[in-house]
DNA sequence: ATCATTTGGAAGAGAGGAACACAAACCACG
DNA sequence: CGTGGTTTGTGTTCCTCTCTTCCAAATGAT
């Protein structure tokens, strides 16, 4: 997520670069503004946000519009926005029950997605990309200039690299799968592709466009039939040495604790993962996420097993948490995925653990919300993934679209 | 730790601070370096390297001294240095049982360092700040030009906020105590002053000189009375919001654990502290250092209740670090503290704990090894840390050292 | 003597800053 | 209801800062 330059040294070349940078940035996460308000915001002259945004819309990146008459004095300042004809991002999703695809812009627009059930037992690497293929293939197809496709990213449940190797993936039954050289090879494209876990990006998706915008330090934790976690530090996405990190389903939270799938015992996710909640309200652990569905109503319903359930879940949330608390002094934790409409009736408990297991100074600096995105965060994170590299050096973008340079040609 | 700036906008002047702090990290890092090593290094042209280096050694940050002649071809290149007669800073530790101070200069060159026995009980905040005030001046006093201090960075056993409020110091009965304002108003300095936890300054000296050296995502695990961590995170120290991240000792590992003096139940520490490995050996749980030893030395010499009890330790730190790895896929684990010496007698446990606890994926990647740097580690994290700001920004340093501009003496 | 490597310095190019004239909106006042 | 003042912004030109390029000279191994 860095620039990832071995070298240190700065030359004017990259202070255009971050220049560029720093306003393309501005305009994906603010949205459309006034050439003022980019002065305003790097602090550059006048004279040198005229320059940047032409170049940036030379290049179809941004696209410059009339100014909108907001009623301040003053001569108005004509409104940037991301050029919706320039580039945008191909966000796929591979989650527990279901494939997604989406074309996203810069900004954050979504012009076109779709999410199809997958099949119980089609889990076979092939199937699953050729499926994924076809999603692409279909959003791609509605967008005008297929050309502006910068990047594409994925978001995988389960442990993958960065690169596409799929390290375990319990739910698909995967192990050590190369999805990314599988799916390169479906999908035929050039541009480059990263992949990530599901929980990562959608916390990357809450901090940018969710509950967690502006917080630079958060942890969310993302329920699905494991649970997963994203970990937002000093506002950037924590991988870790190789993007393996956030498997917070499998702190030992409980020793004495029953068998973890991953072979552990006493895992996290053993106390508060849909098996979990469901098999203490009395449904068979098997149940999915219909019987999580049922135990919610029941709840909301007032059925004391259900609301027991559930607040048992909690006091676990809370223990689990806790401990991510005291690790990483977090500003903001988000309860996500299929745990957030559990959140009304964890509430409590997990809120009671907090106060007595957390450290004070670090307990009174956080607060628990549900996030905010729903299910389709880790699609709309993987979105912001594929859009990296472009935010990070737009420049490289617009050069080898425009006209070549005599060195180049030459 | 980063730049701290709001606005984003990159200029010349940017250009040039950039370059200047890359070439001082280089020194201050990787000790002294031809001007050709520069070269190659920030990968910026002979004339600006030649430039740069000839304004840092205006401002006595950099000396140059002939080149060593190593049989190689071609014109010798000038050897660059940290002058030692220019900037250094002043680290201040408030340990479990001593005080200590050192001036360091820049390459992490220590030009006087003094440590001193807490007489037992003497724990009272005006005492501390006396009796590190004192060491201070000792220290101070043997420098030739003491205008050279760029700063204080102070390792605080506690939880403690960047500006010295301590929150919570249990070792020294410490609550919500105003450290840096005290420790301020006594030493009388003009130059910043910075706090953080031991467990998080110890990771930033092992990082940038003991053990952890040029990986960038590394566990310490820090022994004292308690239990305390730094985590190293894309090469820089995981502070979290308010610099309270790391406590990993309160960490539930086992809700059905014991009391820990934090309030909580089955935190880490209650199973890897001190006081838990001697109290396994058959010693009373107040034993402290002493105790310690002896269990070492009994384990040494063959006794099977010692090995056990640092065996069942082991254990434990495989639990709570198969956690700590679950969620920072870090690289590298250092055992550091008190508990370094006990790594040959944990190893085994530590690691088979690992083994069933990990993920694959992040198992594989994964190095537990003793730190290297001893008991020392947190003073010398704390002149990193104080010396962080002339790292980041030496034009700084230089401009009002220098002769005034005709615009600041308007 | 030759070669590889480095230093030193002058000229050049890229990028943002500063200053000035001018433009377009709001607002208050007659 | 028009008019002029005020405010906020744009366009443009020239300036400054910093690195790069290029050429000549220096230095030590072979």
């Amino acid at each position: 997520m860095t620039l990832g330059r071995d070298e240190l040294g700065h030359r004017s070349e990259t202070v255009r670069r971050a220049n560029l940078s720093a306003i393309v940035r501005a305009l994906h996460e603010d949205g459309p503004l006034s050439r003022s308000d980019l002065v305003g915001r790097t602090g550059l002259t006048r004279s040198a946000i005229r320059a940047l945004i032409g170049e940036l819309a030379a290049g179809d990146l941004v696209r410059e519009s009339p100014a909108t008459l907001d009623g301040t004095p003053g001569r108005p300042s004509p409104l940037v926005q991301p050029d919706p004809e320039g580039a945008f991002a191909l966000a796929l999703e591979i989650a527990v029950d279901s494939l997604a695809a989406a074309t996203v812009g810069l900004g954050g627009r979504v012009f076109d997605a779709i999410r199809t059930e997958l099949a119980p037992g089609r889990t076979d690497v092939d199937d699953i990309v050729a499926d994924l293929a076809d999603l692409a293939t279909s959003v791609l197809d509605r967008r005008p200039s297929p050309a502006g496709l910068a990047g594409v990213g994925v978001a995988v449940v389960g442990v993958v690299r960065r690169d596409g190797l799929v390290s375990m993936a319990p739910n698909l039954g995967w192990r050590d799968e190369a999805l990314g050289e599988r799916l390169a090879g479906a999908l035929g494209t050039v541009v480059p592709m990263v992949f990530a876990n599901e929980a990562d990006l959608a916390a990357l998706a809450e901090h940018r466009r969710g509950a967690a915008r502006g917080v630079d330090d958060v942890v969310l934790v993302w329920g699905s039939v494991g649970v997963g976690g994203g970990l937002i530090v000093r506002g950037e996405p924590l991988t870790g040495a190789a993007g393996y990190s956030g498997e917070v389903g499998h702190l030992p939270v409980n020793p004495a604790g029953v068998a973890c799938r991953c072979g552990s015992t006493g895992c996290w996710e053993t106390e508060v993962g849909t098996g979990a909640v469901i098999r203490r309200a009395g449904y068979p652990a098997e149940g999915g996420r219909e019987a999580l569905e049922a135990v919610l109503r029941q709840a909301e319903e007032g059925s004391p097993r259900a609301i027991g359930a559930l607040a048992e879940t909690g006091r676990w949330l809370g223990i689990g948490l806790a401990g991510l608390i005291n690790i990483l002094n977090p500003r903001l934790v988000l309860i996500g995925g299929r745990l957030a409409p559990t959140y009304p009736f964890v509430r409590a408990t997990l809120e009671a653990e907090l106060d007595r297991r957390v450290l004070r100074a670090a307990r009174q600096l956080v607060r628990v919300t549900p996030a905010s995105l729903g299910l389709d965060a880790p699609l709309l994170g993987a979105a912001e993934l594929a859009l990296e590299p472009l935010l990070i050096d737009p420049a490289a973008w617009l050069r080898p679209r425009g006209v070549m340079t005599e060195l180049e040609s030459a």
